[in-house]
RNA sequence: GCGCCCAUAGCUCAGUUGGAUAGAGCACCCGCCUUCUAAGCGGGUUGUCCCGUGUUCGAGUCACGGUGGGCGCGCCA
């Protein structure tokens, strides 16, 4: 399950390899390793279709000049390599292949074939099952924007993955124990007992946002003044519990705004109140990874190179977060995942070589890898907007989204590799809305959308029903068609490569590529003319293009409009 | 002090794991709408790829040493 002219390539590789192998001996190099032969697209259309460089790579181990073995390589030209209709050396010792007519046209019939699945592969197939953890939250405020960006980073991750037939799924945890959140209890109390009418300051290090006004208005009208008289523990267990709940709703829905949907949500809470900690520390103990130490219990991470032990009990008894991570990540594993990613944010890099060792102190080596989404500057044009959760004043990732919309702001958010710092400038994705790139991909696909609507005419229909099934391919031969079908023909090695390499990106940037083919198509080939034949041709390639540029939306979250 | 990330055009950023004259968007200049959406297309201008040394046929990419910026180094989360 996989595009055809992908097997084709393999196909030319493997022939390729063969001359190879030929010219190797002829050279009396037939001892030396045989280097590999990968077909790649070439940068300058002037080089041809697909380019290698194995000739290159032969030099070094054959010792011979590199352009004398591209020669020779290429001596009988395309001779019983299908599709291709030229192949030739050039410079340093490059091979340049020129794929036929038909090579192209067949992608489109293909792509007409598979409709939705056109790029969809199991080449990831046996990767799985994953489970990708992103956006963890503390249940103390709204998500904020670096949170957005681990959202779009995890989402997109995950449907790269799923296309490329690994078995995956998504889910957050939620830190709903520990000392933050009875911070966040008596930040509550102090909101509450002011409206009670008993003006109370926030803790110290307490939560300033305005947010937790709404929650202490909802606690008051549910249960009128009773809190004021209650005793301090059950107040911040029941505030607590009051504010999370509240807290994590709004954080899903913003998420499910944002086009995040996350498979599994789990609660640290539960984790400590289903006894998962009592226990992971018993197994750790009992394996050895855990010992005694100054009436605490240290994990040995030393043993898989951290730099220094970690306490997972202290002395006074609590477990640390290190601990419920620990039961936390066992149960991921023992849902039979095999590899989890997890996106942590930039302030979190001081964790993973401690991360690492616990899952492989639990038995599951190497089965973690920890991606960083790095920090996001917000700017309103030269300005740079400060933020602090506990000071209140940090813009929510909701707040973008009202400003900018989801569509860009996910765009935007996606548009840079994971490990650089993001500069978002409010104003400019506001001022500039209909330059964003965004726009330029969704406006390709709106463009085709209006062709076929007006190709659904008495004029037009049977050049249009014609185009379903590819009837006509054979009326394609524009330059700017071919340019566009190869980008079209990429779809689907793009989607594997941003999967393996962890870099969503790169399939926005194809995205904008994509629409950038679309559109020089779409100036110098007018689609819907007299000629019956060359319109149900390009009618077949604006079928094909509007199914790869929405497919590719829908991988990024993005919505793909039929008209703007 | 130790560790991680980053440094590429005026600005924001790519650069597909070492390949051909280093790219895109924005900004600036010049052209293109009597036929399917001009939110578009074509052309032009812009570089000490932070610096140095090394590895080799070849380095923005790899190694080492610096410089500058961000972050982390707790019985916090």
């Amino acid at each position: 399950m996989r595009s055809r002219h992908l097997a084709k390539l393999a196909d030319i590789e493997r022939g390729l390899a063969a001359r190879v192998a030929a010219v190797g001996a002829a050279f009396g190099a037939d001892h030396a390793p045989l280097p590999p032969v990968s077909l790649g697209p070439t940068r300058d259309p002037a080089h041809g279709d697909y380019a290698t460089a194995v000739a290159l790579a032969a030099a070094k181990a054959w010792k011979r000049n590199p352009m004398e073995i591209a020669e020779a390589i290429a001596r009988d030209g395309a001779k019983d390599l299908p599709d291709i209709e030229r192949l030739e050396p050039a410079k340093p010792g490059f091979l340049n292949l020129r794929m036929s007519p038909d090579y192209f046209r067949d992608i489109v019939r293909d792509a007409l074939e598979r409709g939705d699945d056109f790029g969809a592969s199991d080449a990831l197939a046996d990767y799985g099952p994953l489970l990708i953890e992103f956006t963890s939250a503390n249940p103390t405020g709204p998500l904020n924007v670096v949170q957005g960006r681990s959202g779009s980073l995890g989402s997109t991750l995950v449907a790269l993955f799923r296309r490329s037939g690994t078995k995956t799924e998504s889910e957050t945890y939620v830190n709903d124990a520990g000392n933050q959140l009875d911070i966040l209890a008596e930040s509550l109390y102090a909101r509450y007992a002011t409206l009670c009418g008993v003006d109370t300051p926030l803790p110290e290090e307490g939560y300033e946002g305005e947010f937790l006004i709404d929650i202490a208005l909802a606690l008051k009208q549910r249960d009128g003044d009773r809190w004021l008289r209650a005793n301090l523990d059950e107040r911040v267990k029941v505030l607590g519990k009051f504010a999370r709940d509240i807290i994590v709703e709004g954080q899903r829905q913003d998420m499910e705004r944002f086009g995040v949907h996350f498979d599994h949500w789990t609660s640290e809470a539960a984790l400590h109140d289903a006894g998962e900690i009592d226990s992971v520390l018993k197994e750790l103990t009992a394996s050895g990874h855990a010992y005694e130490k100054d009436g605490a219990l240290f994990l040995r991470t030393t043993d898989f190179n951290d730099e220094k032990d970690r306490v997972l009990r202290r002395s006074d008894g609590r477990p640390t977060y290190l601990a419920a991570d620990a039961a936390y990540h066992r149960d991921k594993l023992r849902r039979g995942n095999r590899r989890l990613i997890n996106v942590l944010g930039p302030d979190h890099h001081g964790y993973i070589a401690r991360l690492n060792a616990l899952v492989a102190a639990l038995g599951y080596p190497g089965s973690l890898e920890v991606l960083l989404a790095q920090y996001v500057t917000l700017k309103r044009g030269a300005e740079v907007v400060k933020m602090s959760k506990r000071a209140g004043n940090f813009v929510t990732l909701a707040e973008v989204m009202d400003e900018v919309g989801v569509d860009a702001a996910r765009f935007f958010f996606i548009n840079r590799a994971p490990e650089s710092h993001l500069v978002f400038d409010l104003e400019l994705a506001l001022e500039q809305s209909t330059k964003n790139p965004v726009y330029y991909v969704q406006y390709g696909h709106a463009r085709i959308a209006s062709i076929l609507r007006k190709a659904d005419s008495d004029q037009h229909r049977s050049a249009f029903e014609r185009a379903g099934r590819g009837a006509d391919l054979a009326g394609l031969n524009h330059p700017a068609e071919f340019a566009l079908i190869s980008r079209i023909a990429d779809f689907e090695r793009t989607v594997v490569d941003a999967a393996k390499a962890r870099a969503p990106h790169r399939l926005a940037e194809y995205a904008r590529d994509l629409a950038t083919g679309f559109h020089a198509f779409y100036t110098d080939c007018i689609v819907l003319s007299d000629n019956p034949t060359t319109t149900s041709a390009r009618l077949s390639l604006c079928i094909v293009a509007k199914t790869t540029i929405a497919s590719a939306l829908k991988l990024l979250g993005v919505s793909a409009p039929d008209q703007m």
